[in-house]
DNA sequence: CTGGATCCGGTCTGATACTG
DNA sequence: CAGTATCAGACCGGATCCAG
């Protein structure tokens, strides 16, 4: 995965029942894995320097960080700059395409609230 | 991951700025690989029988729709029903606590349209 | 026939160590 | 500080096999 990602070829037409889908995986295409999104709200936080996010992105090896953040660059989601500076530091910033992303991130915050709410409230009632 | 997922134990506050990230991680230890979404959107979009969400996600294999189903209906996203009867059918459905999840849904769809846009669109000028 | 389990091979991820 | 190298293990995909 390490080039623009897109499944297919399809046209842009609103409210096909199908596109719907498409564009969802369009979005889970480049968004896919354990991290692309946890990085993405760390920088959204201000997390700019690479130990930085590392540390606001809790079990993520430096591997791990290294080649999502070269994806999401990739995908012109994060913008990263080189300062030559010593100690060397690198900036990573959300482009403003990246920032669209905080609707998503919002939802699912949301989402995870309820999720645990949903798990630890009514575990014993059945649910239809 | 054959059981119910937390990353830890932590309480549910308001804007608290680290809550926003454990409420997201919450949501990805749920929803994290390539299929749980797409899953969940072909079951939003009415599929139910095995087959017929096999067709709604190209490219998933039995096996890991039979795994994923699973793990969903653990998380108490998706109820399994089988019918005895012949041939053997098995109804997969969204739970109430599912549905909640095309909130998501929608944004990733809004943002996958966005996306392919940000790609397709204006990749020569530059934004910073 | 549908819904799935199992085995096997390949790719991706993770831990640790090391470099500029 | 900001990564890369290496290797082991987990995970994914394909083919095959099984039960109702």
């Amino acid at each position: 995965m390490n080039d623009i990602n897109f499944n297919s070829h399809h046209e842009i037409t609103a409210s096909c029942g199908d596109c719907n889908a498409i564009t969802v995986r369009d979005a889970l295409d480049v968004l896919s894995g354990k991290w692309k999104l946890q990085i993405m709200l760390a920088l959204s936080k201000g997390a700019s320097r690479f130990k930085q996010v590392a540390k606001e992105v809790p079990g993520i090896t430096d591997k791990m960080l290294s080649e999502e953040l070269k994806d999401l660059e990739l995908n012109q989601l994060v913008k990263r700059e080189v300062h030559a500076t010593f100690p060397p530091t690198v900036e990573y910033t959300l482009t403003n395409h990246g920032k669209t992303l905080d609707r998503v991130i919002a939802e699912l915050s949301v989402w995870g609230i309820a999720h645990r709410n949903q798990i630890f409230g009514k575990q014993s009632g059945k649910q239809e």
